[in-house]
RNA sequence: GCGCGAUUAGCUCAGUUGGUUAGAGCGCUACAUUGACAUUGUAGAGGUCACUGGUUCAAGUCCAGUAUCGCGCACCA
């Protein structure tokens, strides 16, 4: 049956086909190059080139900043794979503690169930049911995208094998003294009713009002009057000479319940040249007063609950939200005449949870940490060798400075999805008499209610996807560690970071050579794209627009790492052009080798024997072709090795398009025409195009495996698919 | 307050270790239509590379400073 091309690239009816066909093929798989690799029958005949995907939270829909990231990884694995190595793109869904639990929450809450009243097994059941549903969708999704994942190998951070993982990982942690449980103030985030860690804290920006109250012998100013109800002592700085004599003395503090005492000290927190040089210290309900309370032997008095409503303690006030209580004590200090006067418009930050956007409430509570400083000095050597290679490079001071000023990391979260704290206490207080870490609990004990952070899974990523725990494991033996770590710089602290310690503490190597960081997706005007601007993207729309290698080229090309990229529909457009001048050149050449009909895209019958071209026939426009095709496809190979993806994907642009296609295509209109150097001709164009094809192929995987396909109908000895075909020498 | 980035064509951005006439996409102008492709081709217009100073035979690129915009971190008691 004679084949014909159409006059354009119908991304829309082949993308899913080709897809399909290699995943069924196995193609994906690292095992593949082992096959392919001529005589060789052991393993370590190919090098491991391996990408661990930045698991998607199972709560989302992709969004185009996925579609980067991914093709991004993507491109690095299917170069990799046309170079021999054995490539393995890891692919697995994270999760997502808070951000599922709420969702989960707040479907249930619409159809009437409040998950208190079914109680956490139910709810966890119906989280999993939830997720079952939802997670297959993304990955559907990362499918169209192109993303050549070895799918079974596919994780998820709460599957038996990682669970486990987590599991070991928090006993070691244990064992090292490098985690523990202890009463401290928290961010507390009285929303989603559970501590985050200090990073998972945001700040906004606020207008509000700056009381300056009389404060016994101080004057001092608050923003949070309610909080004196919890005041233990007051802070000035140690070289403060109008404080100095009051430095280590008890005084008693008219307040709207009668006064207190407070201990007045000297502590370098205290910023003499703001307010009036003095503070008041509330240990419980303000994190930098704790540590202030703690080094000073400071009592701590909780005002306020987990509710961010005043306790019993509060007198008149108690029940009342923090919000309240303030008008209601503030109306009180002034009729006592405790006010000294009011600045209306005080500018300040005001803490807020990064996933509800509810104020924070810092409150004393008891939450294991890790502790952080001994493991954050191995990462900061690991980057300053060398060893590991953060791309750009610019971020290398940014991570350096996040490192050395590191505190411990808050790891326990009240909530019922996710890792359940393998830790297990002889009494119901949860006391910490006698506690048992570890996996078989004596009798009787119970097990500490709180999960882990998500963040605390995702940081065995790179490891436990590839069997970790069980060293011995063959994945783990092979492909750790893993090549090159792809993702936004906005979770370098997040995730990168602890993924770096973690793999140093626990499988004592570090996880990734190379961190490649990618910038955020912004709209074409630079804007960030957001819902109610209106101006996201969906990636899928685009790629049933304009086919998926158009959104790859659109989204890689012009863009640099760690630098926003701008993007529009006119941009994809181009390339999705781009696209089809990659199918249109080869239908030229397809039809004109095998003297197929031009009109009707009806493939000939000639075929073409031996691809070795006779350098004698070479014309002038033969020479300069070939010679302008070798610098190419050398600057091509350089950039990719180089990371340097946009500058490879324009020399390929321009040497295909307006260096092949416009110049030696047009051309070879005569020399085809000319019986003495005709099959010379077609043999050059054919080299030409295929090897092309194949440095094009990461980028733009569809189209050349669709080209590729026609192509082997009569060019002897192309591979039985492009993904799997050499790199060009 | 500390740190980082950006400032290049009308718009959005590349520009690798300093080296001829500074590039791309989109947009714009003129011409070309049964010719692989109009999702095209040919030709073209459009830039004092934010500003000031310095290093150099040579600076968009290196150094110092200024301005504007953006981001991160810390703090705001």
């Amino acid at each position: 049956m004679k084949k014909t091309f159409n006059k354009n690239w119908q991304h829309l009816e082949i993308e899913s086909k080709l897809y399909n066909n290699w995943e069924q093929s196995g193609y994906f798989k690292p095992e593949i190059s082992q096959k392919l690799s001529a005589g060789s029958d052991q393993l370590s005949a190919n090098k491991p080139f391996v990408i661990a995907i930045p698991p998607p939270n199972v709560t989302g829909k992709l969004h185009i900043g996925h579609a980067y990231g991914t093709t991004l990884q993507d491109l690095m694995i299917r170069y990799h794979r046309l170079l021999g190595d054995a490539s393995l793109y890891i692919p697995g869904m994270d999760h997502a503690g808070i951000a599922t639990q709420a969702v989960v929450d707040k479907k249930l809450r619409k159809e009437g169930i409040n998950k208190n009243d079914i109680g956490r097994e139910k709810f966890v059941e119906e989280v999993w049911k939830w997720k079952e549903e939802s997670g297959g969708k993304i990955l559907q999704q990362l499918r169209a995208i192109g993303a050549s994942c070895d799918w079974d190998r596919e994780r998820f951070t709460l599957d038996a094998g990682l669970s486990d993982a987590v599991r070991q990982a928090f006993i070691h942690l244990y064992e090292k003294d490098l985690i523990y449980r202890g009463l401290r103030t928290v961010n507390w985030c009285p929303k989603c009713h559970t501590a985050i860690a200090d990073d998972e804290v945001e700040y906004k920006k606020e207008i509000g009002k700056f009381y300056w109250i009389k404060y016994g012998p101080f004057i001092l100013a608050t923003s949070r009057p309610e909080t004196k109800l919890g005041d233990t002592a007051v802070a000035v700085h140690p070289g403060d000479k109008r404080y100095k004599d009051m430095v280590g003395k008890k005084y008693m503090i008219p307040g709207v319940l009668g006064d207190f005492e407070v201990e007045v000290v000297a502590d370098n927190a205290v910023d003499p040249n703001f307010g009036s040089g003095a503070v008041k210290v509330t240990p419980a309900h303000s994190i930098i007063d704790f540590e202030i309370s703690q080094r000073h032997n400071i009592p701590i008095k909780q005002v306020i609950d987990d509710r961010g409503r005043m306790m019993e303690n509060s007198g008149k006030y108690a029940g009342m939200t923090t919000k309240e209580a303030r008008e209601e004590i503030v109306a009180d200090m002034m009729k006592l005449g405790l006010i000294d006067h009011v600045d209306e418009n005080y500018e300040h930050n005001i803490a807020v949870c990064y996933r509800c956007g509810g104020q924070i409430e810092p409150i004393p509570s008891k939450q294991w940490f890790v502790k952080m400083k001994p493991l954050a000095e191995k990462a900061r050597q690991a980057v300053e060798s060398g060893e590991i290679e953060i791309i750009p490079k610019r971020f290398e001071k940014v991570y350096f400075h996040w490192l050395d000023n590191i505190r411990d990391w808050c790891v326990s979260r009240q909530l019922w999805w996710g890792h359940q704290i393998p830790v297990w206490y002889s009494d119901s207080e949860l006391s910490e008499e006698k506690i048992y870490v570890g996996e078989n609990p004596p009798e009787g004990y119970i097990q500490d209610e709180d999960v882990l952070d998500t963040w605390f899974s995702s940081a065995l990523w790179p490891f436990s996807t590839l069997g970790w725990p069980n060293g011995s494991s063959e994945d783990y033996q092979r492909f750790y560690p893993t090549t090159v770590m792809e993702t936004g710089y906005d979770i370098l602290f997040f995730w990168v970071a602890r993924m770096i310690m973690m793999g140093q503490e626990l499988t004592g190597k570090i996880p990734f050579k190379t961190v490649y960081l990618h910038g955020l997706v912004r709209d074409e005007h630079n804007r960030k794209m957001s819902k109610s601007l209106g101006n996201a993207l969906d990636p899928l729309d685009l790629i049933a627009k304009y086919g998926t290698d158009a959104l790859r080229m659109g989204l890689i090309i012009g863009s640099t790492p760690g630098q926003d990229v701008a993007i529009g529909e006119s941009k994809i457009r181009g390339y999705r052009n781009f696209t089809n001048k990659i199918w249109n050149a080869s239908r030229f050449v397809s039809l004109r080798v095998t003297d197929g009909d031009l009109q009707s895209g009806e493939q000939g019958e000639s075929k073409i024997s031996d691809l070795n071209i006779d350098e004698k026939l070479l014309t002038k426009d033969d020479r300069e072709i070939l010679v302008l095709y070798k610098t190419a496809k050398d600057q091509v190979t350089k950039h990719l090795n180089k990371f340097e993806f946009s500058l490879a994907g324009e020399s390929l642009y321009n040497f295909f398009w307006h260096t092949f296609c416009d110049q030696y295509i047009e051309k070879s209109k005569l020399q085809l025409d000319d019986e003495k150097i005709k099959d010379n001709t077609k043999k050059i164009l054919i080299k030409i195009l295929s090897e092309s094809l194949i440095m094009l192929h990461p980028f733009a995987p569809f189209v050349t495996e669709a080209v590729w396909q026609e192509l082997r109908e009569f060019t002897p000895n192309l591979a039985e698919s492009i993904m799997i075909s050499t790199w060009p020498k």
